[in-house]
DNA sequence: TTGTAAGCGTTATCAT
DNA sequence: ATGATAACGCTTACAA
């Protein structure tokens, strides 16, 4: 049906090797050769067929994008069709194509992630999300396949980007001390995730580094959920917090609800600052201070960072953290000029 | 480095062409030898190589997701994130993998296309959220791909999925006329897109039905944007509305805003009926009464589908439209028992 | 039931 | 500068 090497060469009337030669742009072909082949090319139509070729050089000029999801997020969260597009668009430009998989936390999660990891399409992966228990890196280091991780990792051989969720946190929790809080409580995300962790942590940089206690009454957990903001919320109000830091803007908008019914007022009485910035934060009553991340150019920077892995043998291993912002809105009792402020950034 | 099946064989004292009917399953063979090859394979970890299998039987296990991205749309709306969860679900099960192409409007598109589309490493492919003018769709006819269409299609060889736009703008319209609404606008989505289109014609059907005159100054566009609902909401606020279905629940966040501004009370006022019912739809005041659509189920039903047109010689055309369900909560003004009801969905 | 051998469509290493 | 020819790792007649 398709046209082959062979049959082009036949028309060209030269040999396989010359029409391959030419296709490649190796230098040693004779000009009036290589143009006669690529008229050929041209008005055949002819395209390579990339299995084959891929089969003769173990390289299939496509990169796995492999999201272990934690089921809540991505039904909600526009991270992942930012990252996703982040993550495209370098793709496009490089002529690299993204295989897709996102990995629900079933019983055969270790079987879809050997099917994939060991079916030799893969010539590198990007992964997103891991929770910091999930098999996937570790795989992933056995298999000895290129990989970068979106998210912090501790092993010394893993290359990752991450946005500084623990600075954004630390610039959050800032801001609310500048405002006059003191008793500041936070709904932490879920541990088992570095984002998780890191934006706690932020919190306890910035209360520390102000003199301020931390008490663990005044820290709640949460799994990045709005029923989970909720609940945290709940258990927090008997602590009396004047500002809490949520690590997300789901459980902001849970916490939200039931200050309201508590019959708290935002900012008045409590004071409020979210991370993420997603569409809902700004829509909320009152609309959300929150960290703003780089989704996007996280995304870009995985595949930069994954195309020079595969460039070269190992050069050092990357570790990228991007800046993030402060968007002030009114949930942080801030008053301000415009419509919203945008802080930090470095 | 990784074990390939010939290496297999010697370890089992068979031949290639043993091993490799052990693995797919061929009926002819010994069952003593089929155990001690099976033995073999596990306790190498042997993995067949994709790659050379995809070339020896031309079946790559890939399929191809087409998003020809009209930029604002990925960015705030989770349609393609549950779309994707719903594709990827039905992949893992049926062992094929998903190959993600998110196409932005630049000026080499269509590079992009036949690059994916002549590549080879397409089993088929889902294409989701075309405009009508968009080529696509005709490349992929003319490349005799097999492919189906997330979103109702003219062309009568297209195989399609789709949620009910139609009825389910049409419901939403009635509900507005039943709650004793008169004076009924629409915010009609971009009419180079079916959804938008589609969602129009249920705003006239219900009209018609009703013997209401359709007011073309009732009827402002937008593209689905917040930015959009905010542009049409001031042009609709001139004719005196007392009702307005909302083509998306953006739309709506914009419209709300607007309305607010001008001090109209939204439902006593006017009375909004929106499409989507993405999470934020619950969350802005008034809680939004939406049409909501069977994203992730819509998914699975294109894998299916196409699965089906890979399985076998052409059966018929596949077109199948998935009921759609009215969420009644505050902006259309009922009075409701509990906190949100739900309506249709046949 | 099993083995031999001819593809699948490229790239890459040799000669020439 | 060009052409044979041997890989690449698998499937699949066809023989035995």
């Amino acid at each position: 049906m398709r046209l082959t090497l062979e049959e082009v060469a036949r028309l060209a009337g030269v040999s396989r090797s010359t029409v391959s030669r030419v296709i490649n742009d190796h230098p040693n072909v004779h000009s009036k050769t290589r143009e006669r082949v690529w008229h050929v090319i041209r008005e055949s139509g002819y395209q390579p067929n990339v299995v084959a070729r891929s089969l003769a050089t173990n390289r299939t000029q496509i990169i796995g994008v492999i999201i272990p999801e934690t089921v809540t997020r991505l039904f909600t969260d526009p991270f992942f069709s930012l990252l996703l597009r982040g993550i495209t668009e370098r793709c496009n430009a490089h002529l690299y194509h993204m295989l897709l998989s996102l990995v629900p936390p079933l019983p055969n999660k270790r079987e879809i992630y050997h099917r994939l990891l060991r079916s030799g399409y893969l010539d590198g992966a990007i992964v997103a999300s891991t929770t910091v228990d999930d098999p996937l890196i570790p795989d992933l280091l056995r298999e000895r396949i290129p990989f970068v991780s979106v998210g912090r990792h501790e092993d010394k051989r893993v290359h990752w980007v991450d946005v500084d969720n623990t600075g954004g946190a630390r610039i959050a929790v800032e801001h609310l001390i500048g405002l006059g809080r003191r008793r500041i409580a936070t709904i932490a995300g879920p541990q088992d995730m570095v984002a998780g962790q890191d934006r706690l942590a932020g919190y306890r940089q910035a209360l520390s580094a102000h003199n301020l206690p931390i008490d663990k009454t005044l820290i709640a957990y949460g799994d990045f959920t709005e029923e989970s903001g909720m609940t945290a919320a709940c258990q927090l109000i008997s602590s009396a917090p004047d500002a809490i830091f949520i690590a997300n803007d789901m459980m902001a908008v849970g916490a939200l609800k039931v200050l309201r019914e508590a019959g708290l007022r935002v900012p008045q009485d409590v004071a409020l600052v979210a991370f993420d910035d997603m569409p809902i934060a700004a829509v909320v009553e009152p609309p959300l201070t929150t960290v703003r991340q780089p989704v996007e150019r996280l995304g870009a920077k995985a595949v930069e960072v994954l195309l020079d892995i595969l460039s070269g043998p190992t050069t050092e291993v990357h570790r990228i953290t991007l800046p993030t912002e402060l968007v002030i809105r009114l949930s942080c009792g801030i008053r301000k000029q415009g419509k919203e402020v945008v802080v930090g950034g470095k």
